[in-house]
DNA sequence: TTTAGTTTACGAATAAAATCGTAAACATGT
DNA sequence: ACATGTTTACGATTTTATTCGTAAACTAAA
């Protein structure tokens, strides 16, 4: 039995994003980060932070006054999860849609093109 | 100049669900069917539906006394909406890494696999 | 050691979302 | 007209998320 993910909320996703691409990073570095796209104090970063900790979204190290962090959940069980919830909430169960809908409105690089072609090729062959 | 559509909550999305799929619906109809899956009150998808017609997620006919409930947003654009969100915010950006996810972890017919192959492939002509 | 700056802890304020009780308006059947 | 049940409106409460001020603990530099 898996323990069940908590839902990041949307600015704990924002941090998660941050720690996802550093492994680990402090409080100040977490937030120099966000504040460069979005008004907001350090406090409020480190309450949020405080707050992932005792929800288990992160760990850290605390042995030197200046706490480290680093993500407890991963970027692929975060994506798996939230994926998902929105293919049962918004697309009535059908991922086929979902991939619809972002390959139609976004647009993707030739290469990224080739690499869900792989994919799918190989879901084709065990489903013929 | 297109306005801005309000992100709809959770519970909007539930509701919407349920008008999606049945054109119209009254709030009791609404609240038959939300409270076959989850346990909540009347008066509370009520309210709920109240605050969606006040912020535009909905219309709704009050010419006879029962309200008759129409969304105002299309399945489509709020897709669109929230999957282009959901790239941005967990997928940095990349769409084909949202659909490798979907693809990978749920599984599709192969219909829909030849759906989307059909998508790809024009996708590729388009973009050589 | 004093000072200046940084970091954490804590708690409180605000905001947003969800829930429900109550009462008034209305409809229907007797 | 009356009783019964349904629907809406409204407001209050609760819960969750976000924000930040303040002070204490600590660090490092002068």
């Amino acid at each position: 039995m898996s323990q069940k993910q908590a839902k990041p909320t949307e600015s704990e996703l924002e941090i998660l994003q941050v720690l996802w691409n550093r492994e680990r990073a402090t409080v100040r570095e977490v937030h120099e980060e966000l504040a460069a796209t979005k008004d907001v104090g350090y406090t409020t970063t480190l309450k949020l932070m405080q707050i992932m900790f005792e929800k288990g979204l992160v760990t850290r190290d605390d042995s030197s006054k200046t706490h480290i962090y680093q993500p407890a959940v991963s970027r692929e069980k975060t994506q798996k999860h939230l994926v998902g919830k929105m293919i049962n909430n918004l697309f009535a169960g059908s991922p086929a849609q979902l991939v619809m809908q972002a390959l139609g409105n976004h647009k993707a690089s030739h290469d990224e093109l080739e690499e869900i072609q792989q994919l799918l090729n190989s879901l084709k062959k065990n489903n013929p």
